[in-house]
DNA sequence: TGCAGGTCGGGAAATTTGCCCGACCAAGTT
DNA sequence: AACTTGGTCGGGCAAATTTCCCGACCTGCA
């Protein structure tokens, strides 16, 4: 899956800075087995690149205007599923790097590591692990001490019960029957879940809610 | 989630043969615990019926015209996930128990039953359990053993591919690019792929995808 | 008192769905 | 060779849905 015709790691990097690339681009360069194929400085942009360069692996800022960091990473492993892509952002949220973990990164570092840590999740990452660097494993672990915030934490109770049913197979009509709403409630219940979880398609949603163990009661 | 102000066990019965009701309700009134508090003839009726009385099981037979007894298992599962659904059938096709327990049944007792197994199977599903009939059992333990005709296999290559990628998150767009294909054929793939597979909708499909095992390639 | 946020639905333009149809092509038929 | 069968690909078009945006009503809370 690498590179046709040359050795070493080809780099796609994304990123909506300017400078921020260019300094990086440095800094990855400075390896001699590097070679930044391409860059890309939004979603589209990505995705297109993607598909021109095939690089082995993706070193990508997701936040980006529109949020639609994810929603690249996404379009890349549905495209190639062997494409790793090593997200590099400013915070370590745990909901982000959980989104991007979901997204189908393979690796979560933040811009506050140093570059060699940066560096050893590239190669991590072409290797097929999973590498984050250790702020954000902190948080990780951390958080997997509580009860758990979900991707559907941030939902009220009333969007659970419609995506419970959603995923369940109910039809919208039928929905809004047992809940004794108007369909078009139940549309824009819908459409505000998929805005809030950040899924596009409905298929993206029934296997989030699937993950967060909403199926099946 | 039992019937309010009476102890026992409180029964739907579903079957589009008015003597067979008949035949069975004075069978299950037989013991004293069990009361029939409703029946209907079709699916919707079905469905009608469980809004109504909220029985504890209900018994049902499948094969009823329009083949809609999964789509009122399904009506009901998603309406009340507590819902107790045996189904009661006059065949043990393998395809018909996986479908009905896909659907959400949760048990499956074929009328070649003796009456006391009927009556089991019911104590048996009401305490939450599953069950099944011992011929049914029989079939299913043998049906394991080979290969596996999923409900997948009377799609072709080009719709499996297109469903696998549907399944993974893609849009219509991404994948008619992916493929070479225009958008309205990809459109016109996802429609034929659900009238073959028998989902009415997108999360339906999505399930029994990925439990088919066509999620993650 | 006022503000934030959850719940419920209307409106309107843009898209998509549901269903049917025709065309092309490869593989068999008898 | 003329024919059927079945998978692939897409146009057409009315009906339905999606996408956003907006207003209204509660409730809790500062």
């Amino acid at each position: 899956m690498s590179a046709v015709g040359t050795s070493g790691i080809s780099i796609l990097l994304v990123d909506d800075h300017p400078v921020v690339r260019q300094g990086y681009r440095r800094v990855l360069e400075h390896q001699d087995d590097f070679r930044v194929v391409a860059e890309a400085d939004n979603a589209a942009g990505a995705y297109r690149a993607f598909k021109a360069h095939q690089p082995d692996v993706v070193v990508m800022d997701i936040s980006m205007p529109g949020a639609s960091g994810l929603e690249a990473i996404r379009n890349i492993r549905a495209r190639d599923a062997d494409a790793r892509v090593l997200v590099f952002s400013m915070h370590s949220e745990v909901a982000q790097v959980k989104a991007a973990f979901g997204a189908g990164a393979s690796g979560f570092v933040t811009k506050g590591s140093e570059p060699a840590e940066l560096i050893a999740a590239i190669r991590s990452v072409v290797r097929g692990e999973h590498a984050m660097s250790d702020d954000v494993a902190r948080v990780l672990a951390l958080e997997s001490l509580v009860p758990t915030k979900s991707a559907l934490d941030e939902l009220g109770e009333r969007e659970i019960e419609i995506l419970r049913q959603l995923v369940a197979g109910a039809t919208k009509e039928q929905i809004a029957e047992n809940l004794n709403l108007s369909t078009k409630t139940v549309q824009n219940y819908h459409y505000l879940i998929k805005a809030k979880t950040g899924m596009r398609t409905d298929a993206q949603l029934v296997r989030l809610a699937v993950e967060c163990g909403l199926a099946n009661l």
